[in-house]
Order: structure tokens, then C-alpha cells, then sequence
DNA sequence: AGCACGCCGACT
DNA sequence: GTCGGCGTGCTC
């Protein structure tokens, strides 16, 4: 009996290894083989009896799983994924697949007491709920819920898990982030029971393997996890839930560069499942295919309860002021907030404590020897680079002309903490941000804090806008709505409003009403119209009219592909002999567009140089096949060739 | 991707 | 003479 193994290699083909009379190898099975000189994991996809002939067949050292843990429809799906994102089938195995040796249930998911499940939908909800399982009888399985925030998604979500539970039928549960995943662990848990697991990349390996075979068995039927959770194995798959859909950790950022909504409606499409999307802003591609019918569309407009959406008020802000970080308006309203026992939520998205250090004389800014981005300062005295993580001392004097004059300009998390802290003298500020939240379950600890009222205002970077439902916070502030606002990236406008409509959300989710302030220095950018009037239709209308004239996505499919490497006249030359090529093979196919080669606008990041290609085509496939034709030209073992195929960004 | 082999420069 | 640089090729 002969094996086909792939294993976790750059690698088109299975390999075939002999399986010895007395070993129990099945497909679906993990091995252990020796491949070259190493020993490595296979994954066993297929059987055979026929002797291969060319080379000498080695033994299969011993199986690692003594039951299958995936199927032939894992193996199918990895195959595709292999295809659309040009990465090799083993890769996108040992990707798809858990790592662990021996299963391991220790795992202990820190419970609170914050959340509490309400069984009763609201008519709209209801039915949203209807309308999918109706649509599903006419195999329609894609679905997107556009729901306003606080608009109760997760009830739908929940009713139509229990509906396929209900049916024997298991449910795949995914958010964007681990952070999320435990608030909503503990929501489900009360639904669900043990018959939930969670799926994410801070579990161990073999806490991983554990959770992977009680869902693969039946033993648990719904999982909620992170953009990995998409490969989840089951018999009878009934619903996916991407919920957050539009945002941006679905997508992988090393080989294989999935995108995990892509995936899930491979799957939907395969394993005849319902695929429900879900989000406030939707990503403009999503929403385009929901009005062209490809996916069917359904809206909440409605906050659940009494709630309100809140009232948002713009400010344009003077950088010139001394008080351009807090506007009196915003100090006001705080103020009144507080008094009136209520809490608010800053949102600076931004760390450290100030994001750029120069010299007053000679105006040079300090950036880092790896990478060409500038470090921030942050208030233990370090200049930190936010890319390689490269720390070193402030310097006396300035490292080009030796001057005395060292400024630190802009301001980050930790400097407005210590000018909210003063403002607001004797109320408690907490800041949450990378930095603070290092350690394990201080997200969880500040949920706690903050549904018991110890925190008054909740300071932080993008973290405070997700996901998160504190009752008594009425009032939100955005510092600097313009930061990540004019990066050269064709989604910066996408990213932008959708952080700020959801940090907005987060502002009168109980009986009072809400109130948002933005600060900005650009009011007349038009983003701010939209947010004002909370117009997710106007926006995407605007939006998509600018995507349609530079045919970027959902016009044009986009590949992105990166030459990095140490040496810059290697990367550059390489990088013109790659465009060479493509263009030799595009020849006669004009629906593609190639644009560059250029630097890409993160020029070196961890010595590494970086020059990229950007390649727009009608068809994933036309794109896909000029690159297989034109990808073996680099060869410069210095040199490493990221495919980035629907990149998420271009930096 | 690793990890070999292999073929030339500068050292005890 | 050999230690070691990294170019090229293979992995069942």
C-alpha cells in the first residue's frame, strides 16, 4: 500500500510514501516521514496500490493522529485555496490544519459576568432570520447582513446557529479578533454549552488539536473563532458566520494569503452551507455583490431596545492650539458625561506617546536604522519603531547636526493620558492599547471595570471601537480622525469611516442617549459628511464611483506582487526583470493592467527593501496564470517573491 | 523552504 | 593543502 503525502513545502505535488503491513494509515491522517534529511508532517490524501516507479519509495515513520482528522472535502477545498492564492497544497494544509501532538482540553476560558443572553428577537430581526432560511430553500447561501450598531446581529446570528444545531447540523462562528472571541465565548457559552469550542491562534498547539477533533466528531457542534476557524472539519457544515466581515484580520498576511471570507464561500458553495456575512459598514466589495444579487441582502435599522443612535458633531481642530488635543467642546461634554455618572470612550489611534521625534535646528527626523518609518517615543524614555519592534535610548543630541534641540512632535496614547488625567483631575482613566494590554486577560479585566463603573474614561487605539457594549458609556470622542487617513493605500477611506462608524457605535447603547465627537483637521474631507449624517449609502455610492475610476476592486481583481530583500540593487533589478516578464507573458491579454515597478510606500521594513508590482485584471484567473508563467524569473535565493493575490493593503 | 553538494578564494 | 563563501538542485 502506497500513501500520497503532501508535506509543508513550496511544493506543487504529493509525494509517495510505501505504508508498512502492519500500520494503520488512513486518509485524513497526519504522518510523520522523513523528507530529504529532515523528518516532517505529512497530511495523507489518498491510497493507492500502485508501485511508483523513478525513485525509491521511502516508509511512512508512524501515523501522529490514530483516527482521520480532515476529509477529501478538506483536501479538495485546499486545493482550490492552492490555485486562487498561488500557494503550494501542503501550505495551505498545514495552514488549514492543527499542529499538536496530543490533545489537550486544559484549556480555561476566563469567565466574567458581563453579558447576558436575551432569546427574544425584535420583528426586524425575526425577520432577517426568516428570510435567510427561506432564500436558503432556494439554495441561495450567501448572505449579508448590513446592521446598524447595537442592532442586535449576534441575536440573529445565535437564532440561526440553534436552528442547525437543532438539525444536527454544525455552525462556524468567526470574528476578527481574539479579543472579541472571548466576549462572545461567554454569550454563546450560555446558548450552547459544551457544545461550543474555540478556535484561535492563542490556544497551544494541542489545545488546538483537542478543540479540532471535538468538532470534527459531532462532539461539539458550533465553534466561534478567528480567521483560522474557516478550515474547521465537520460532517455536516449547516452555517458560516462571518461576523465583522469587512474587516481587515480576515485576510492572512503570510503564505498561504487567504482571505477567510473568501474561503467561507468556497465552502458555502461546496459543502452547500449557509454563509452569512455581517457588519455595519460592509467592504465595498461585499456590498456591490449584494446589490448586483449576488448575495442576499438584509438590513437592520433599527438600535435593539430603546436605544438611539447617537448624535454625531464634527470639529475642526487648530494644530496650532495648545488645547488641539481635547477641544473645549469635547472637555464640556465630558465634563457634563461624567457628572451625569456616565462614562466615555476616547479613541486615539495611535500608541506611544509621540509618534515622531526631530530636531529643532536641522529638522531631521529620527527614523529607524531597519526600516524607513520614524520611531515614536514612548514614556519610559524609549524610541520604539512600531514595525521590527527596534528600541534604542532618546538621544542628547541630535544624531545629524548634534544640536541640543530634540522635539517630540504629535501625540499618542500615552501623552494624552497624561492631559486627560490632568484635565480631568481625580477621575479614573485607563488606557488600553497594545502596550497596556500585553498581558493575558487584561481585555477581559477592563470589561469587568467597566461594567462596574470604576473606569470613567476608556482611552485607547482602535481596540475601544470593537465589538464592545458597555451600557453607560454616552459619550465618545475620536482625538484625530485623521490619523491612517491619507496613506497611500486605495482602502484608507474604507478603513477610516468603517473604525469611526463602529467606535461611534459604541456610544449610547443604553437608555440614554448618545453623542459623538470627532476632532479633525480636515473637515472638508468628504468622509466626515457621511459620518455626521451616519450614511453608510452615501458613503459606499462615493466610494465606489472612486473605485470605478481608478478600477480598483470590486471593478478589477488586484495582485500585488513584493520583491524583498537585503540587497536594494538586487531587489530593484529583480524587480524589472519580473516586469519584464509579465508583460512577455500578457502579451495579446489586454484586460490586464500592470503598474510600476515602484518602492512600496513602506520602502524598507527590517532591512529588508521592498519593490512591488500591481497587477489589475477583469479575471482572478487570467491574473493568476501570468504570474505562474512569470514567477520562476526570480531565482536570487536573497530575494523573497511575496503573491499577494486580493491584497487588503498595499503598504 | 531546508539542506545538501560543489566549485573557487584566503588562510593555518 | 582545507575552511568556508553562496550558486544550483532535490526532496517520494
Amino acid at each position: 500500500m502506497y500513501a500520497e503525502v503532501f508535506v509543508s513545502c513550496p511544493l506543487d505535488s504529493s509525494f509517495t510514501y510505501s505504508v508498512p503491513e502492519d500500520m494503520d494509515v488512513r486518509v485524513g491522517m497526519r504522518v510523520r516521514v522523513e523528507f530529504g534529511k529532515r523528518t516532517m508532517q505529512g497530511y495523507v490524501v489518498s491510497l493507492h496500490c500502485n508501485k511508483p516507479e523513478g525513485f525509491k519509495v521511502k516508509d511512512i515513520i508512524e501515523p501522529i493522529d490514530d483516527t482521520p482528522i480532515f476529509n477529501e472535502s478538506l483536501v479538495e477545498l485546499a486545493h482550490e485555496i492552492s490555485a486562487t492564492y498561488l500557494a503550494a497544497p501542503g501550505e495551505v494544509l498545514s495552514t488549514a490544519l492543527p499542529s499538536g501532538y496530543r490533545p489537550s482540553d486544559r484549556h480555561k476560558h476566563p469567565f466574567g459576568s458581563c453579558l447576558k443572553y436575551n432569546a427574544a428577537l425584535m420583528p426586524q430581526q425575526e425577520a432577517v432570520f426568516n428570510a435567510i432560511l427561506d432564500a436558503e430553500k432556494n439554495d441561495s447561501l450567501l448572505h449579508l447582513i448590513h446592521g446598524i450598531t447595537g442592532s442586535g446581529k449576534t441575536e440573529v446570528y445565535i437564532k440561526l446557529a440553534q436552528h442547525m444545531i437543532e438539525r444536527n447540523r454544525s455552525v462556524i462562528y468567526c470574528v476578527p479578533e481574539i479579543n472579541l472571541s472571548s466576549q462572545i465565548y461567554e454569550r454563546l457559552h450560555h446558548v450552547f454549552g459544551d457544545s461550543l469550542i474555540v478556535y484561535h491562534s492563542q490556544l497551544t498547539k494541542n489545545q488546538r488539536l483537542h478543540n479540532w477533533k471535538r468538532f470534527y466528531s459531532g462532539d461539539a457542534r458550533i465553534a466561534i473563532g478567528t480567521r483560522s476557524a474557516i478550515f474547521l472539519q465537520n460532517s455536516d457544515l449547516g452555517c458560516i458566520i462571518i461576523d465583522e466581515e469587512h474587516d481587515g484580520s480576515y485576510k492572512e498576511n503570510s503564505t498561504p494569503r487567504y482571505n477567510a471570507r473568501r474561503v467561507a464561500f468556497y465552502r458555502s458553495r461546496r459543502e452547500k452551507c449557509l454563509c452569512v456575512l455581517g457588519s455595519a459598514t460592509p467592504s465595498i466589495e461585499t456590498m456591490y455583490a449584494a446589490k448586483k444579487g449576488l448575495i442576499g441582502l438584509h438590513s437592520l435599522t433599527e438600535r435593539y431596545g430603546d436605544a438611539q443612535l447617537p448624535e454625531v458633531e464634527i470639529i475642526k481642530i487648530d494644530p496650532e492650539k495648545k488645547d488641539k488635543n481635547l477641544s473645549p467642546l469635547l472637555t464640556l461634554y465630558t465634563k457634563r458625561t461624567l457628572d451625569s455618572g456616565h462614562q466615555v470612550i476616547y479613541l486615539l489611534n495611535r500608541r506611544g506617546f509621540s509618534p515622531v521625534v526631530m530636531c529643532g535646528s536641522c529638522s531631521s527626523i529620527l527614523e529607524c536604522p531597519h526600516c524607513n518609518v520614524s520611531l515614536t517615543y514612548h514614556k519610559n524614555g524609549s524610541l520604539l519603531c512600531h514595525y521590527c519592534g527596534y528600541v534604542q535610548a532618546l538621544p542628547k543630541i541630535c544624531p545629524s547636526c548634534s544640536s541640543e534641540e530634540i522635539i517630540r512632535v504629535g501625540a499618542g496614547t500615552q501623552r494624552v493620558e497624561e492631559s486627560v488625567e490632568k484635565i480631568f483631575n481625580g477621575k479614573n482613566v485607563f488606557r488600553m492599547d497594545q502596550d497596556s494590554t500585553r498581558k493575558k486577560g487584561t481585555i477581559y479585566d477592563v470589561i469587568g471595570r467597566m461594567n462596574s463603573g470604576e473606569i470613567d474614561i476608556l482611552l485607547g487605539t482602535q481596540m475601544v471601537a470593537k465589538g464592545f457594549d458597555f451600557p453607560r458609556v454616552s459619550l465618545v470622542g475620536v482625538l484625530l480622525a485623521d490619523i491612517g487617513l491619507n496613506i497611500p493605500d486605495f482602502r484608507a477611506s474604507e478603513r477610516i469611516f468603517s473604525l469611526l462608524v463602529q467606535v461611534s457605535g459604541r456610544s449610547g447603547r443604553g437608555k440614554e442617549p448618545g453623542r459623538v465627537i470627532i476632532q479633525t483637521l480636515d473637515d472638508g474631507h468628504p468622509l466626515f459628511q457621511f459620518l455626521q449624517k451616519q450614511d453608510y449609502e452615501g458613503f459606499y455610492h462615493h466610494e465606489l464611483e472612486t473605485r470605478r475610476a481608478l478600477c480598483y476592486p470590486p471593478f478589477s481583481r488586484l495582485a500585488r506582487l513584493l520583491i524583498r530583500g537585503k540587497n536594494r540593487d538586487a531587489v530593484e533589478k529583480n524587480i524589472y526583470a519580473l516586469r519584464d516578464e509579465l508583460k512577455k507573458n500578457m502579451a495579446g491579454d489586454s484586460s490586464i493592467i500592470l503598474l510600476g515597478p515602484a518602492a512600496a510606500p513602506l520602502e524598507k521594513v527590517g532591512d529588508n527593501y521592498r519593490y512591488h508590482i500591481i497587477l489589475k485584471g477583469a479575471r482572478l484567473e487570467n491574473l493568476c496564470r501570468v504570474i505562474s508563467l512569470s514567477r520562476h524569473i526570480i531565482s536570487d535565493r536573497n530575494l523573497y517573491l511575496e503573491i499577494d493575490i486580493d491584497p487588503y493593503d498595499i503598504l
